[in-house]
DNA sequence: CTTTTTGCAAACACTTTGCAACCCA
DNA sequence: TGGGTTGCAAAGTGTTTGCAAAAAG
């Protein structure tokens, strides 16, 4: 299983992880890791847009690079999505992606059933280098709006 | 859960299916479905290149809306991947995508686990439109092609 | 000081769309 | 026959890359 899974990392942690292995660290990269720990699965462009305010020269090329980096480190994995383009979850342990086909939010869910699913793969001998486990269906918010239209949205 | 899941679907059900909701039965979409069931989940390209011979005038776009409408029946479902694109999955009940991080090969697993799991979700209420369990690991080819060249591929 | 990283803009790959011709039901 | 479907090419979208300037160690 590869370094930082089960670890809840925070900016600190991955900055610390940079220079354990050589890798500079850059103003571009505290800010890039404190937005991804801050926001919740965003996009390149969401994490550019949010920092902003903070760090207005940050250009949506770095963020590529540097999330493209985290996510070689370990650090991040990439979900893609059909229509919703590529977001980052930083939450590294076994869990469940709950994805509302409409709106797009992602909520994480623990599950022990997971981790042992994965685990049996590990004893089998794979080498699991990541998993992603996502489940569509349409959030409480969703639900909630449906109901009161009458109208269903897919 | 929709309909299709837990059918083993070949391109004369697709067809039939279409028919039974009214939809447009075109030389393209037999084609096209005929394709998909032939094709270990294919990119729209692939699909289209694997038509070329058979049926030269089919064009990408075509490919692409002809999926999107099969998507959005039930009938496949879409796989983002970050970098080697999307790709189409036929089997439609809950299974796990075992896919090699090195060449992108995808092979399907049947598994218990995972349909008490979705049903566990079922069953708490959650209208399940989807789900996606895909673990990264080595194929067989490329652990074999690493154990040769002792190099760590990634 | 050397090597890596950055910002910018141009290049890219993949997917979608507008439109006239075409075809299924 | 009429509305949905197609092929083509053009337009879009998100992501990557080349390059000179800037910064990290």
């Amino acid at each position: 299983m590869p370094n930082g899974w089960k670890l809840e990392l925070d900016s600190e942690k991955i900055i610390k992880f940079l220079k354990e292995r050589g890798i500079k660290v850059t103003p571009q990269r505290i800010a890039i890791a404190k937005a991804i720990t801050h926001l919740n699965h965003p996009t390149a462009e969401e994490i550019c847009k949010y920092l902003e305010k903070s760090h207005p020269y940050i250009g949506l090329a770095t963020v590529y690079r540097t999330i493209k980096l985290f996510a070689k480190q370990g650090i991040v994995r990439e979900l893609s999505f059909s229509n919703k383009g590529t977001r980052y979850d930083i939450n590294v342990k076994p869990h469940i992606n709950l994805v509302c086909v409409n709106c797009g939010q992602i909520k994480d869910i623990d599950s022990i059933e997971l981790e042992s699913l994965i685990k049996d793969f590990m004893d089998n001998g794979y080498q699991v280098i990541g998993f992603r486990f996502e489940i569509d269906i349409y959030c409480e918010s969703c639900r909630a709006r449906r109901r009161r239209h009458r109208n269903r949205v897919v």
